[in-house]
This record gives C-alpha cells, sequence and structure tokens, in this order.
DNA sequence: GCGTGCCCGCAAACATATTGCAAGACCCGT
DNA sequence: ACGGGTCTTGCAATATGTTTGCGGGCACGC
C-alpha cells in the first residue's frame, strides 16, 4: 500500500537534507545546499524525489496546543470486546477520525487501542468519552491518564546509523 | 517561560490560516489569502506574528519512519522510584535527549513516564533499554508495548468551537 | 569505444515572500 | 462629536526563493 522507498534509496546527501527539513522547512535550499555540499537546485531535485516517494510524508506547521485553548493532553488505553477484523477496523475508523486525538496506536498486550488526545477542558473529554467509549458496545473497558508535562514532542525520525556529517569544507 | 499567545489573541481568519498550515505549510499565501478573503501580505503578517508569539512553534517535514529503517513503534511505561523533583528532572533530560523517543509524557496515575519510541529493530530497542531504563536505578520498572499498526499520527490540534468556515465566494 | 542513463552545477526564468506606503476602521479621551 | 493614536488592511514594488533548460561528467553495459 505505501510503496515508499526503503532506506536504501537515500544517501547520506537525502539523510542530511532530512535532518535539516526536520528541524525547519523553511530552510532556503541555498542554505541547504551549502550544509550539505549541494547547489540549490540539486537539493530542491532530491527533495520534490522524496517527496513523490513518500519518504517525506507532509510539510507542516506545528501550532503550540495551548495557543489555541488545548491545554490537557490526555492518554487512554482502550479495550474492546471482539477483535474481529471488521469491529476493529470500524474502532479504527472512529478513533481516527476525531480532531481531538492525536494519535492512535493498535497494539499488543492487554488493551488494544493507546490514544493520545488533546483537549480543552476536562468536560469536553467527558463529552467525547461518551460517544468515543460508551456510544460503542465493542468498547469494554478504557482507561483515562492526565498528561502532567509534555516532556517531549516530535515527529523527528533518525536512521540508526546516522551521524550528522558536518563535514564544513 | 513559554509567554506564548492565548486563544484570545486569535481572531477567525488566524484559525483558518492555521488548519491550512498544519496541513500544508507550503502552501502560498496567496492561495491562504483566497481561501480565508485576505491578501497575501496580510496572510504572511498573521504568520509572521503567530511565529513570533510561539502559537506556530516550529515548521517542519514529517518522513516516513519506514523510508529511514525505522518500522518498530514501542510503547513504554516508566515508573521511577523516587519522584524528587532532582531525579524526575534528569530523568526527563535523559528521555528527551533519546532521539529514538518521539515523545515522552510526564503523567498521573500508577506510572510515572509514558514514551513513544520509534526503533528499527528489536535488538537496537534492547541495547536502549540498558542505557535509559536498566542504567539508571531511579527506574523502578517499565512496561514495554508493541506497536502493530500506527492507526492515526499527527500533531495536528483543532480549537474546540471552530468550524471550518468554507465561504467559498 | 560508444551509447545510455543518471546526477551534477550554472544561469535564466519563474513564482513566492516581504516591505513601503497610504487609507480605512476602531478605540479613547476630551 | 471631534481629533489623535494605534492597528490592520490592500496595492504595488522589491527582494528572496524555487524551478527549469542546458551542457557536462561519470559509471555501466554492450
Amino acid at each position: 500500500m505505501s510503496s515508499s522507498a526503503d532506506v536504501s534509496d537515500l544517501d547520506r546527501f537525502d539523510l542530511a537534507i532530512l535532518d535539516i527539513l526536520q528541524r525547519d522547512n523553511t530552510t532556503p535550499q541555498r542554505v541547504i545546499g551549502e550544509a550539505v555540499n549541494l547547489s540549490a537546485p540539486s537539493v530542491q531535485r532530491r527533495i520534490k524525489r522524496m517527496e513523490e516517494s513518500g519518504v517525506i510524508k507532509a510539510n507542516v506547521s506545528i501550532v503550540n496546543p495551548g495557543s489555541v485553548g488545548c491545554n490537557i493532553t490526555v492518554l487512554v488505553e482502550v479495550e474492546v470486546v471482539t477483535e474481529s477484523a471488521e469491529l476493529i477496523e470500524a474502532a479504527k475508523q472512529s478513533f481516527a477520525t476525531c480532531p481531538q486525538v492525536q494519535q492512535c496506536y493498535y497494539i499488543t498486550g492487554d488493551t488494544d487501542f493507546f490514544l493520545v488526545m488533546l483537549v480543552a477542558t476536562m468536560a469536553e473529554y467527558e463529552q467525547l468519552t461518551k460517544t468515543l467509549f460508551f456510544g460503542n458496545n465493542n468498547v469494554k473497558r478504557f482507561r483515562t491518564t492526565v498528561v502532567m508535562d509534555r516532556v517531549k514532542i516530535g515527529m523527528t525520525v533518525s536512521p540508526p546509523g546516522f551521524t550528522k556529517n558536518q563535514s564544513h569544507s
């Protein structure tokens, strides 16, 4: 389904470019070029290729949740009653389409799903539980944890054996 | 410390702009302007203001972990021995600086930390546990869960009462 | 040895972002 | 109600960044 490129398709230039773009994708290609020892057009063609091949999935702004009134992060473990493919798919769908659900993982172990949610108030969360969990009779149990501190938040991914080759000359 | 703007500082134009930027921050300001009924310079000034005030925290490319060889997502609950401010701070630091840790939450409840990690192999993860958990004698216990499906992954935040005002004319 | 394909850099063309400026909206104190 | 100040807008001009056309180098296979 994904048809995305494998790591072997990426050379050290690509990885260095990704490393920069994951920090700031508004960095001018000329600057990126200087950092990785490549011309701006070359950088641009590599970026384009990685976008087309699915290595770069999206280019987005990260907004501070507090600034839009979402100050509460909650983690939710969800256990379902029946694990039939159909019902699991339905659950995935309902979680994925909920805007307050930032991340949803289908997991191994005691419980079946793990959600990271972002809400403005506990009242809003309570309201959501009614439709998302209580309203779904395939949900057997759910356990809510409130986050005190979002110590680290990011989507940055570092290739296993990647050392920032700052060849500055 | 954060001094970030409150939601009351953002009007419906700002929210509409954020909504677009969170999907694709390469959208030309002219196009954004058309979508929200504002001129390009006005859009640009609003974006700049939101960047400076911390509403927009970053502009990044999202890369497909599989493309760089990181195919395994694990969730880890960590319980510490002593919850002294100093030791908690040290733990936060060690988790936050680990590249494989995508997200780290300091939480209420039975356990103290919740981590989302991304690794290439289980061997790599095992190696990390040695330094991150076994190597820290303030870590009492940790529980690892393997993710089967990353159903939804994102940092998108929707303001509570925000309806996409698609005024298409 | 000679195509062929791939990727490079340079320079030109093109698109986008940014700034200067004047005008309109609003608030507030008089 | 009037004037002064502030804020934000749109337009037009400018600066900056991206993209493409082109020629050249290099590796591979015939």
